[in-house]
DNA sequence: CATATAATGAAAATGAATATCATTATCAAA
DNA sequence: TTTGATAATGATATTCATTTTCATTATATG
């Protein structure tokens, strides 16, 4: 099931990574293909797994490999959890964080946080020179929690 | 270097390891004294090296256990940075979060965000049941700016 | 002081990610 | 369109962080 939306962000993936020197390679088009249309945020394995019904000879190393790639290109982001960080998720486009559900790794993206000026005045107090924030909410989804029918193709 | 405020800090700690079920046993001491009085998050080998000065005898594996100890008692919490999240530090003390430096991992904790309302919101648009939200500034300190001198103590 | 059992540390095992390297595939130039 | 430089691949081995196992040691309680 993939819409024209996500179907245009695997389009330009794959440009960026041409535009970037690398070759399009049908490993790589199988990597772009789940994650750019994936509404989760995966484990490297998952990601390995799923793209292995397009194409099976696929490796893992070749999956670390294009997640590197994609995330040096910000096209892709590590989701952060209190055991680790070992997912994997498309990145929101413009300034938005994630929400991830804790069960089953859905995300969603918010906005609307405006910390500008907790960091100037932090940055004052504390003399560093904040370069990055994040920020993440974790919580159950809607699904998880039951009051909406399980997603047929969650990914 | 220790002053008495950190000093309290490793004698409550003990006293709360105590009170659920935990021996106090000397190389837990060690442990716990270091991680009380850094100014930096520290890795569990660090943690490790550091305690080893007073418990020779100390093993790699009693750190970790002691770590899982005092994050289930919320004493310690992890340090996520994009390359990893193997970075161990005290909690603060309230609603704070922490700022790190990239460089040198210290750390500092700031206060004043107030995400009620957009946690509030979030959650009614998104139909998560946020639980838990996470905010960390990441910079330079002010020493690896070469602002001020470098700590002789910084642990 | 005795003793049940929690805690320890050495060694081995696991899991995530990276390095090595011979083979294969892409793409640009002939 | 073929060719060839070289980027990319995948199998294998390796590293690094962390966990499990288990026999031994130490703590706190009766």
């Amino acid at each position: 099931m993939i819409n024209s939306e996500s179907k245009n962000l695997e389009e330009t993936w794959l440009e960026q990574l041409q535009e970037n020197g690398c070759r399009l390679t049908s490993p790589r088009r199988a990597i772009v293909n789940i994650l750019a249309n994936s509404k989760r945020a995966l484990e490297a394995v998952e990601i390995f797994d799923l793209s292995r019904t397009d194409h099976p000879q696929l490796g893992l190393v070749t999956v670390y490999r294009t997640l590197e790639m994609l995330e040096n290109l910000a096209l892709v982001q590590r989701v952060h959890q209190t055991e680790g960080c070992h997912l994997y998720l498309r990145a929101p486009e413009g300034h938005k964080h994630i929400l991830v559900c804790k069960h089953c790794h859905r995300t969603d993206y918010f906005s609307g946080d405006d910390l500008s000026e907790l960091i100037e005045v932090t940055s004052q107090k504390s003399g560093y020179q904040i370069e990055d924030h994040w920020l993440q909410f974790i919580g159950v989804c809607a699904r998880c929690r039951k009051i909406v029918p399980a997603d047929e193709d969650a990914n």
